[in-house]
RNA sequence: GCGCCCGUAGCUCAGUGGAUUAGAGUACUUGGCUUCGAACCAAGGGGUCGCAGGUUCGAGUCCUGCCGGGCGUACCA
């Protein structure tokens, strides 16, 4: 593909003294194996018909890559339809995707789960992400370092802890041993709501949770394990993580490198912001980056000081503690200082684009570096069917382990009995195969629909094709030459594997592998409907090699969704 | 009010580096298993691409306005 691209480039350049960008698209199969409408982007400029220009350029190809362009036609209103030789198609198999990030360090941080919270599904979803976006860039050649990080302090832990304590009556951590086991992250999850509840209607109660969240810090800063409190504290943190370790498991994602625990960048979060707020003691460099807050004694960034579309937003509120903003600070520098990094992807909920934007414009103005380098993905939230969202404050969550064990009864109903590998690929591909950002409209029986455009359909298009390879007597290399028009058309679809996954990875955009290995895997349904591999006689080595490239691609394609490709179901 | 995002078939979504006739899945109707796996394939109906202008030889795609929805908009994350 690149070669024709830099071929008709140079024919244009000699034709009409021109440089111009070639763009390659693959158009219908009618038309041809690629197509261009570099002669009506080239029609104003040259001030001619753009079919005429069309036909020169079509006459240039004709006599001069014979080898590749098997036939040139001009269709439409100039389209120039570029069809292959069938070596030329051939030899496109073995080229690789490009590993265009080799040498480059990257980060990838997702999932993000807050300890003392239940999983809801959009964690499902935002770890799903995470993954995929993560093989990506790793299979594109960069160093990947897959971060997760999360809040085990912040006042939704101050909420939790002052409602345990109440639960436990008094700060008895012995009583944690009666929970049993299975029912702890049940368990924390209803004590986060009780608390959240009294926070939002008992004005009473409010300062003494303020005051528990407060202790959290402290117990953090004194590096306190032996109190009552932080023994409650440490023991649920601790209940917390081997519950986000079962949702990994289960889910089969790819082990992150690093946990980095909010209470491990607070310090430098709010030592930071506090060494650029103007006036602040400890303020060593003469930057005013943030400010006090006029009413109030807030540190604040006056984001509309720098760029109209950004807002004010607190970064230690007035009791002195940090909020999201300067943990995120702490977070940034931290990522730095450990990776001096060239891409920092941080994938979230779309809720957070404009703090993050706000947050990286005040980095920006003391640390550029990370800042720039920093990428801030976002993703739609996951609604349950008829638009509701869920809230784990208010309680009314699917729960992400929910939405598993729900796969696995549904995909018992259907009868086929599907293994887990295949509950987990239809629970993948269904949240994969949207674009990044819009937001998911969870449907519990269809997300688990083990046919039509799915990731059970692609398994089975894969186990299909792999129990004709199994059968085959002897598979020997042969060359794909004399393609009968259905093996052609395979073969074609086959070739475009390395540019969907460049696309995707240059985008950032998983699904469009989703969108190919679905075309891909209808494809091989079709040939294989009409045609049949084993007993086809002179056609049948020929055939045997088509299938088993096409195996691999598609497996190789679900590798980078996560989703297994088991030999047989 | 302001900022960002979204509006494509009944439903769920691709298509958004402008381009050849707007595509899938699902649902509905129907046909195909003595033939390498029917979790499959094939056929049919179903769309003023939110509305209105504009740019262009050409707009679902770009620009403007409007309508509808989501998120954010200072001490939550």
């Amino acid at each position: 593909m690149q070669e024709i691209q830099t071929a008709i480039t140079q024919l244009v350049q000699e034709l009409f003294s021109i440089q111009t960008d070639v763009e390659l698209t693959r158009p219908d199969e009618q038309f041809g194996d690629y197509s261009t409408n570099v002669a009506m982007k080239l029609s104003k400029q040259l001030g001619k018909n753009p079919r005429e220009i069309a036909e020169m350029l079509a006459e240039k190809i004709r006599t001069e890559s014979g080898a590749v362009v098997a036939d040139v036609s001009v269709a439409g209103p100039g389209f120039l339809n570029l069809t292959l030789t069938e070596a030329a198609l051939a030899a496109a198999l073995s080229v690789q995707p490009a590993k265009s990030l080799a040498g480059k360090k990257w980060l990838v941080e997702y999932s993000d789960p807050n300890p003392f919270k239940p999983l809801h599904a959009g964690h499902l979803y935002t770890t799903l992400v995470g993954d995929t976006i993560a093989r990506l860039v790793e299979h594109a050649g960069a160093e990947t370092i897959r971060l997760n990080y999360g809040g085990d302090v912040g006042r939704h832990v101050g909420i939790s802890m002052w409602a345990i304590v109440q639960f436990l009556g008094g700060e008895h951590p012995e009583k944690l041993a009666d929970i049993p086991e299975a029912e702890r992250p049940t368990w924390l999850g209803k004590r986060y709501v009780e608390g959240t509840a009294v926070f939002e209607e008992d004005e009473a109660a409010r300062p003494e949770i303020i005051a528990t969240n407060k202790r959290v810090y402290q117990l953090h800063a004194e590096n306190d394990h032996e109190s009552p409190f932080a023994q409650i504290y440490w023991t649920c943190r601790k209940w917390s993580y081997d519950y986000f370790a079962t949702l990994y498991e289960q889910l089969q994602v790819v082990p992150f490198t690093r946990m980095i625990p909010e209470s491990e960048i607070t310090e430098e979060g709010i030592r930071t912001v506090r060494e650029h707020t103007a006036g602040d003691p400890l303020n060593t460099t003469g930057s005013g980056v943030y400010v006090r807050s006029d009413d109030s004694d807030a540190v604040v960034f006056r984001g509309e000081q720098t760029d109209e579309s950004l807002h004010t937003r607190v970064f230690i509120n007035s009791e002195g503690i940090p909020t999201y903003e300067a943990k995120e600070v702490g977070l940034i520098l931290e990522k730095w200082r450990a990776y001096q990094f060239d891409t920092s992807v941080v994938i979230t909920a779309n809720e957070q684009e404009q703090y993050m934007r706000v947050v990286l414009a005040s980095i920006a103005k003391f640390a550029p570096e990370p800042a720039q380098r920093t990428r801030h993905l976002n993703h739609g939230i996951v609604k349950l069917q008829g638009g509701v969202k869920m809230s784990s404050r208010k309680g009314n969550v699917v729960t992400a382990l929910e939405i598993l064990s729900a796969a696995r009864e549904a995909g018992e109903a259907t009868g086929t009995n599907p293994s887990e590998e295949t509950i987990l690929a239809a629970v993948k591909y269904a949240f994969a195969r949207n674009r990044i950002g819009s937001d998911i409209a969870y449907d519990p029986k269809e997300s688990i629909a083990l046919e039509g455009n799915s990731g059970p359909y692609l398994q089975y298009a894969h186990a299909r094709a792999r129990s004709i390879l199994a059968k085959a007597s002897e598979q020997k290399e042969v060359g794909l030459s004399g393609l009968e028009a259905d093996e052609r058309s395979l073969l074609r679809k086959i070739t475009e594997y390395t540019e969907v996954i460049e696309r995707a990875t240059n985008e950032l955009m998983p699904h469009h592998i989703c969108t190919y290995l679905y075309e891909l895997a209808q494809k091989f349904n079709q040939f294989y409907e009409h045609n049949r591999v084993i007993g086809s006689g002179e056609r049948e080595a020929v055939r045997l090699q088509l299938v088993r490239t096409y195996a691999d691609t598609l497996k190789n394609g679900l590798g980078l969704l996560g989703i297994a490709a088991p030999e047989r179901m």
